[in-house]
DNA sequence: GATCATCAGATTGTCGACAAACTTACATTA
DNA sequence: TAATGTAAGTTTGTCGACAATCTGATGATC
């Protein structure tokens, strides 16, 4: 079977090199958009061109398109037909069906994380920490955009402790839609001033090897989480996905910057 | 904000019209392809050219191309570079890392259907127990492929149990991907003849309210499947992701039936 | 005055085509 | 004989264009 490889197998392999990672255009798009998501820079539910969309980010429209229907999948936006597309909006029950998955899946990732040997453990409490630091100092300096991203970046570490590139992937998108969660009802970055307290107690339970704590102190965060998103009523609450675009401005919001740097 | 809805809001509604569900044509050349892959017309790791899958489906490269991205967004295609697509094979790790998540999901499924109204789950319950029937049935005609069918339907509707489409949506993929498992490590449907068993088990947990002896069940259940299916080395096992496509034959083999009946 | 029909405008869904990139096979050379 | 260089062929990645469809508004009718 191996004898396909023909050149290559009865060669001496020196050193250890890692395969080139060749993204495609699909991928850029995707990240890109994905990026715009995750920045507030394509707010929820506003309707957006497909032909404009694919002039700022200087590609055409079938790559777009295809990068369009991955994010669908992942649940970030919505593609209505004939209605180009839209950040897809997130309601209260929304709020809650993440936090609570996020709950079941983060516990876990909790005890897998302590399964690991402790020189991998040691490793990714450093990033963790790093994390809550940078929490710190972003609430120090009020900067809500800078807390948020360090919050997501704590949580993706997690992720990466469970060893499940599918968990992983899961995560990632439950972050993500964490984060619309926050711009679906609040419109903006909002600083919540305990944040850094509450994962530096996190931080620490892992750090003790204390699982039962880390996991009380988890959900208490992610209930105390979906508390302040669903008891402020914003107008975002009572849109069904039916009329989706309803509210949208007729006048079609400069986009930001959504750019493809590398991209042609 | 509602007298946007001017004609509607004002007319007396009569009856539960429920919205019209119009589907793309990427929904439907999606759902063919999930269809061939669970129905096994599209082994996993056979190197498939667009134009061809294209013309097969009678559509043109465009909306199968934004297919094709949805489904690699789900992990069952994988895109490599200028090589076409391939039904994504799975390897022991994968089997263990899908079961293990189900395991997860599952007990949780459990819980949410013993907290639904005694109405609501006694009609689930006929569901279920028609699925353990047609196992059942499928069992003594011997006819492995029926009793994989009853045993991802017999899942999904405990899937639908969790009142959660996100939760609904990855159960479903997982599903699909046990099966892929399935058939990476047998390459054709296999009959376990305890199954029906299991099951029948599993449904009478759920119907005497026994959260925990159900959990215990399915768990058992979903060791044993990883256990037969790691336990069987093939040569997909050694597989690795990087040379997927080596070991397809140079012929491009037919695919078998695959249909869009109504898509032009 | 409200409802319905018609129409123009804009946007999407789809297709066909071209060019670049990759694979495979063959010829050449040490 | 094995490895390297070259070339042809095939397939993808991307783009531009056309037609079908939907939206929103205007005008006609009861």
């Amino acid at each position: 079977m191996s004898d396909r490889r023909s050149g290559l197998s009865r060669t001496r392999q020196v050193g250890r090199l890692s395969p080139v990672r060749r993204t495609s255009t699909v991928d850029l798009i995707a990240d890109a958009i994905r990026g715009a998501i995750v920045d507030g820079d394509l707010p929820p539910g506003v309707a957006l061109g497909e032909a404009e969309l694919a002039f700022q980010l200087g590609v055409s429209r079938g790559p777009l398109r295809e990068a369009m229907q991955r994010l669908c999948a992942e649940g970030l936006l919505v593609i209505p037909r004939r209605r180009g597309l839209a950040v897809r909006i997130m309601t209260a029950d929304d709020a809650r069906d993440i936090h609570w998955l996020r709950a079941r899946i983060e516990t876990e990732l909790g005890h897998r994380f302590l399964a690991r040997p402790v020189a991998e453990r040691k490793e990714m409490l450093r990033y963790l920490s790093a994390e809550v630091k940078r929490m710190q100092r972003a609430l120090k300096a009020d900067d809500a955009r800078e807390l948020g991203d360090a919050y997501l970046d704590f949580h993706r570490v997690l992720a990466e402790a469970g060893g499940s590139a599918r968990l992983e992937r899961m995560m990632g998108t439950l972050l993500i839609e964490t984060r619309l969660c926050t711009f679906s009802m609040y419109a903006h970055f909002e600083v919540h001033r305990d944040l850094a307290d509450e994962h530096m107690a996190m931080l620490g339970a892992l750090e003790d090897g204390d699982a039962e704590l880390f996991c009380r102190l988890l959900e208490a965060h992610l209930r105390e989480e979906v508390r302040r998103l669903v008891a402020e009523p914003t107008e975002a609450e009572d849109l069904e996905a039916g009329r989706l675009l309803a509210e949208t401005p007729d006048v079609p919001q400069p986009l930001g910057r959504l750019d493809l740097s590398e991209g042609v």
